[in-house]
DNA sequence: AAGTTCAGTGAACGTTCGTACACTCAAACT
DNA sequence: AGTTTGAGTGTACGAACGTTCACTGAACTT
């Protein structure tokens, strides 16, 4: 029996029109049914990996034919490539929020960044899942990309530091290292908020303790410098 | 052709007894090849993970049928929690070197425990290597374990930090969320070494990264405090 | 010496996997 | 109107998977 179109064909069954427009165009249909793998393997991703997520099984999920995954990506790993490039467009959003946030004080600062940091955990939970599973874990190209991303966003925190009042006398190595330090507490923190049932006094005590940790950090690093 | 024992047998060809004793008791060839196995498991996860990890390459890589592999371990995850089991009871001989060490002052302390620590990555490099995989993305009960043993780390090094003088004034709920900051600080260090090559200066970069960030934490930590 | 135990064997099972191939048929193009 | 294109289909394949089962034979127990 021969449905057509996988994916698209959902569409064409039920109500005829109210719930949602039938795509017209191909370019339409085939970039709907791309994001629905996607979708599907940020969902199979939640309990899995990568390395343990099979095409059939991100097929079976998507609704379509295993062999027509091959049509959109060659393969699981370049699937994943993707979503590396996508979960780090939404980060880099997030931290857009955060610079933009224009903070007066340091807690301030602080006390913002850290807020966003949750919220958008919540909103692109599957996004964040899937770095910190694929950080690790994952094949060794998506591996090497999540770092480099990582990379870039120490450099640029890095680059914001630098601004702060009372950052001047440092070396550009040791404020390097400052930033380092701060997205790794700042990785730990995404990973345990991802542990933590959303809205929870947990969550709560693990976003108090991301705040502790940076202002004992920023304000303490601050005057230790100073000091020497 | 039946050849009997497996793993015990490749020590009844070649050289007679010279190279090495043939298992005598029934027990000391059983432990030798779980001993095998596990072995071939840490080797395996090398570049995949345990949620990838399929009996039947444990046995090829050990030598042995696969249904052998069910006279030492229920399943590959039952394989996992006893590698868990295994790295933490030498990383709990690391840090036990680390407080043996009696440092006199908060600098040689800090030299000597990331002295200690990269020392330690290097001759358990494949635990190490197991428990940054597994960390994230083993199976469920198996990240539970690294987290739960992670835990206790950060435990006792709260009850260390406490001891050191001008850690007073500090609350436990403080010294507690300081702990953390330099486990995951350690953590991350650890996950940097294991992807440089050994000796290089890449890795004493890393190293002294690594120092750098617990004086910044610790010292800088102490005097915030002391501010209040 | 006879009997028991059990780590390791080997064949066989039902699944699931990635991938090759020929196909269809509506949209897009000429 | 006729042709081309290409996303999705259906079948089929060999390989690898976890697990079952009856087995063997050396190490042990009695």
């Amino acid at each position: 029996m021969h449905r057509g179109t996988g994916v698209g064909l959902a569409y064409d069954r039920g109500v005829p029109s109210t719930s949602a427009p039938p795509p017209a165009t191909r370019g339409e249909r085939k970039e709907r049914t791309r994001r629905a793998i996607l979708d599907a393997a940020l969902r199979l991703c939640e309990d899995s990996s990568l390395v343990a997520l099979s095409l059939r099984a991100v097929a079976k999920e998507v609704g379509i034919v295993p062999t027509a995954f091959y049509r959109h990506f060659t393969s699981i790993e370049d699937l994943g490539l993707e979503l590396v490039d996508e979960s780090f467009e939404s980060l880099r959003a997030m931290l857009k929020e955060v610079r933009q946030a224009g903070a007066t004080s340091l807690t301030e600062m602080i006390d913002g960044s850290v807020r966003i940091l949750v919220e958008h955990v919540h909103a692109q939970r599957e996004h964040f899942m899937f770095i910190a599973r694929e950080r690790g874990a994952g094949p060794l190209p998506v591996r090497e990309a999540i770092r480099h991303e990582i990379e870039l966003c120490e450099r640029e925190l890095a680059a914001d530091l630098r601004r702060i009042p009372g950052m001047d006398p440092w070396s550009p190595e040791d404020v390097q290292v400052l930033s380092n330090l701060i997205v790794m507490a700042m990785v730990s923190t995404v990973e345990s908020v991802l542990l933590a049932a959303p809205g929870s006094v947990a969550e709560r005590r693990i976003a108090e303790r991301a705040r502790t940790q940076l202002r004992m950090v920023l304000v303490g690093a601050l005057q230790w410098e100073s000091r020497d």
